[in-house]
DNA sequence: GGCCAGGCTAGCA
DNA sequence: TGCTAGCATGGC
């Protein structure tokens, strides 16, 4: 079953495409030619693979097509298009952050070159946390191979248009797994405690995730760094990947120094309060600010 | 081989 | 309160 979505632009789906598509991933299938992302989203009731695909794929005439499975409810059909909708930041106030990005004269060329961009959030909450507490520290490459350790290792499929979409391991599983199973895929001792015990607390009910939604952003932080292994980096990368909030600054992130020490043309990498100083003025888009940074850094393909 | 990577904890002053 | 050694692995 498909759908038309028409986005409000500027909305470039193929320049949203190039973070994904930099670290390709069983569980999220980006085809650049069409372009297209097809992925499995867990609902409420069920697992639902869904492709996005852009059909012109240009800043200036935004419009998706939605392709889902038949048979799926109304309401299923409801929270498939929110659940996009976040993924793609499609209420995300463009030109509010580059009205307020272009007094900095450092800015007005990454906004020109990435016009359009909007922040592509993870699929599902869960899912976004223990990502985030598995690029801990790591350098992306091998964050991304531990993900997709994890993701074999649940051994979940969905079939979607005659292939087989890998699935992110449901929480159930996670915490139904010993440290030493993640131990094999060579994860740390610690981050193999971190990531199970932290699935082991949502399945304890000592963390509702999707009661986090209600919560300010300082609640959550001290809802979640309350936990062994989630800092303050982790609950800023989780407020901005996982629940679209749109004023943190990961300012002790590596990745983050690197892109700011690029763009202002500094002799060293700043440090963290540097970094906050230098956002402070860019609230309350600090999100935004902070994900165009980061796409800052992917090579030009 | 050494240093670094989109950090966090525990232990110490 | 603030500082730092140690963690553990892969990439360069």
């Amino acid at each position: 079953m498909d759908e038309e979505w028409i986005v409000t632009p500027p909305f470039d789906f193929r320049q949203m495409l190039r973070r994904p598509m930099s670290r390709p991933s069983k569980v999220t299938v980006i085809d650049p030619d069409t372009p297209s992302y097809t992925r499995v989203i867990r609902l409420r009731t069920r697992a639902v693979p869904v492709t996005v695909m852009g059909k012109e794929g240009t800043a200036g005439d935004p419009t998706l097509r939605l392709e889902m499975p038949d048979g799926l409810s109304s309401g299923e059909r409801v929270e498939v298009r929110e659940r996009v909708g976040r993924i793609f930041s499609t209420d995300m106030p463009v030109q509010g952050f580059y009205s307020h990005m272009r007094r900095y004269s450092e800015w007005s060329g990454l906004i020109e070159r990435l016009h359009g961009l909007r922040p592509i959030q993870d699929a599902d909450l869960f899912e976004s946390v223990i990502k985030v507490i598995i690029g801990q520290q790591l350098n992306v490459e091998f964050a991304a191979t531990l993900v997709e350790r994890l993701v074999d290792f649940g051994g979940e499929t969905v079939e979607w248009n005659s292939r087989l979409l890998p699935v992110f391991p449901s929480v159930e599983r996670v915490a139904g797994w010993s440290y030493d199973d993640l131990r094999t895929l060579s994860f740390s001792q610690r981050k193999a405690e971190y990531v199970i015990d932290f699935a082991r607390a949502v399945i304890d009910a000592r963390i509702d995730l999707e009661g986090l939604r209600d919560m300010s952003d300082g609640e959550i932080a001290e809802v979640l760094m309350s936990l062994r292994g989630i800092g303050r980096w982790t609950v800023e990368c989780f407020l901005l990947f996982g629940m679209g909030r749109r004023d943190l600054m990961p300012a002790a992130d590596i990745g983050v120094q690197n892109a700011v020490q690029k763009l202002y043309g500094m002799e060293r990498r700043p440090k963290e309060e540097e970094i906050r100083q230098i956002a402070e003025p860019w609230a309350p888009w600090r999100s935004y600010a902070t994900y165009y940074l980061w796409q800052s850094l992917i090579p030009v393909s």
